[in-house]
DNA sequence: AAGTCTAACGTCAACGTTGACGTCAACGTT
DNA sequence: AACGTTGACGTCAACGTTGACGTTAGACTT
């Protein structure tokens, strides 16, 4: 009664036989385009239900030569709360527009290449990107061919493209002089690759307000604090330093976390001051809660996917290329409230 | 110089129009095989690269019956830590076979349907999905067509295949009696909904041992507590009781975070104890440090890769479905070591 | 009665790629 | 000199689907 090849998939040709139809036929009905009678159309549903009929949308979109209504998304494994956040974002704008977010992780920098190519080799409408890598010149070939692209986080390296990122320089600047308005003069800074652009701009924002206050600032500046336990560590040396910082900055959460385990360790919570880049979940709960600049990254994540659907939808690949700058915000929850010990001279001053 | 037609992307025609050889040979350069001259071969590839042609693999997997090298992954977002794990523990098994893994992720239940039938309908080798819909059934089509396909952290329903899930009953009635043996007598209980298999399990696991102890509990679980809000109004209410609670077991870890919200809300984190179901980031850094069990979620996803990478490299999907279950473990932080306050009669007696 | 129209179908070719198989010239063998 | 072998190509058909364009038979017009 079945003698179709076993594992295989049944077709539009295996629904057509069983019905008595032509395979056209059977393709309008599943398509809901007309010049069926009602009675066969029914019959063609009745029989793709009973097959297990799934239209293959490889082939659908191979002929059709236009959208396979699938936006890919191309991210690093790394921190946390970011990739949540922002696949969510995404997401509600994608289901808007009725396509489907593939979303494509990876390892490590060297990877980010080959999953960007996989997505692009299967032919995604557009390409939302947290480079990780340091080149993405690769993408020429993609440009080239219009395919919509949208850089996230961190602006593209060899090509030029739409972008969508926060404002790192001012929430560097923000959380520095946050600190310094408190009185803090030495402000430790803790960050992984000063090589990404997220990084040294947050670093140029500390710059920055340390300059206008007056303040030497290099020297306390630690990065390559890969992981928890590099932050950690960073923070440790920081603190063992014969004049050490008074205050720390976090460049991103991990960093941040790193920190809070290290003060905690030294049994300094209370005494030095900590701003971390980027919220976390528990940030309210440590103690004392943690001061955080935050990036809405839902927010991030809603831009870039409109972008890309603006330029599916029309807008030419060769317009000029938009760069969106998100503002970042400060929390106060107390950690980064926290005093410098002043001189015992000046506290009886006081 | 270039006549092709904007915005479409170049094919094998276009590059061997261009190297003057046919179509077939560019295929053959392109995929390594041999039957092409060094020289000839070197061409196709400069041209290959200046054009920026990229195979369609859309095209490609349409011809090939078999593989496209690619794996589906169906998630709801929802739990914080959980996602992140489970992708790198697949990640790091697919890598090792050379596969692509693409993640969907649904906001809803009901979008979950949508979101795996575009991945089979995309003709992904095989899928790994995070159940959250009550029923996927939807999936006959695919188990009959042998599309190999493995469920994560919650047993399907209405449709039989490989599972990997952590010993939910396990970890809930150790958390359960390392409460008890600590002296608790009453254990308030939060969890989302009762009707996902991994809360009501976590349940069981409390009810046992709780019988075990000759303790009631009904009355003291607290079901559909969504969200950190909703964890943490759920734990008001049951410390608002007459006879609160002593102990507080956590479902999950959003659970986990709104009760101790709640405790420290209520100033009683140091009195009443806490055990969270699943560990997270800061876990260690709260005051006191909370107690948990852990699933190795990236265990979890490993495991469901090599299920899946091993139906598609050839155990039949016909064989019996395997069931992993993987071990919890419980960490003592703190917060799950708090012993009730005893009655002053007894305190003297001690 | 012949013509026009329409609904309900069908045929064909094409999307980009590759397996199966064919052709042809150059070479070595006996 | 006839034969087989080999390397370097090419042709064709097919994967599953759909747009463009037939082909019928019946209903409706005049």
């Amino acid at each position: 009664m079945d003698e179709r090849r076993l594992s295989t998939r049944p077709t539009m040709r295996d629904v057509a036989d069983r019905v008595g139809l032509s395979i056209k036929s059977v393709s309008r009905v599943l398509n809901g385009d007309p010049g069926v009678s009602e009675a066969k159309a029914e019959h063609v549903l009745t029989v793709a239900r009973e097959l297990g009929f799934r239209r293959n949308d490889l082939a659908r979109s191979l002929r059709l030569q236009d959208r396979t209504e699938t936006i890919g998304v191309v991210v690093r494994q790394a921190s946390t709360r970011f990739y949540d956040s922002l696949i969510r974002g995404i997401d509600e704008v994608a289901a808007r527009h009725g396509a489907l977010v593939l979303t494509a992780t990876t390892q490590s920098a060297e990877r980010e290449q080959s999953a960007v190519l996989a997505l692009s080799s299967r032919r995604v409408d557009g390409l939302i990107i947290v480079p990780s890598g340091e080149d993405q010149s690769y993408l020429r070939a993609e440009a080239a061919a219009r395919m919509p692209m949208v850089f996230v986080d961190r602006p593209a390296r060899g090509i030029s493209a739409d972008t969508v990122v926060a404002d790192n320089v001012a929430g560097g600047y923000a959380a520095t002089q946050h600190l310094i308005a408190r009185g803090h003069q030495r402000i430790g800074v803790i960050g992984t690759r000063s090589s990404a652009s997220t990084m040294s701009e947050r670093a140029r924002g500390y710059r920055d307000a340390c300059r206008e206050a007056g303040l030497a600032s290099e020297d306390l500046v630690r990065w390559n604090a890969h992981g928890q336990e590099g932050a950690q560590q960073a923070c440790e040396e920081l603190l063992g330093l014969a004049h050490p910082p008074t205050a720390l900055f976090a460049l991103n959460n991990v960093c941040t976390i790193g920190a809070v385990r290290a003060l905690q360790g030294a049994q300094l919570s209370r005494q030095v001051a900590l701003i971390g880049f980027d919220d976390f979940d528990t940030a309210d709960l440590l103690n004392p809660p943690v001061t955080v600049i935050t990036q809405d990254v839902e927010e991030m994540g809603r831009r870039a996917a409109e972008a890309i659907f603006s330029r599916i939808d029309g807008r030419p690949t060769t317009s000029r290329r938009e760069k969106t700058v998100l503002p970042t915000t400060l929390i106060a929850r107390g950690s980064g409230e926290i005093e410098p010990d002043r001189p015992v001279a000046r506290r009886i001053g006081a």
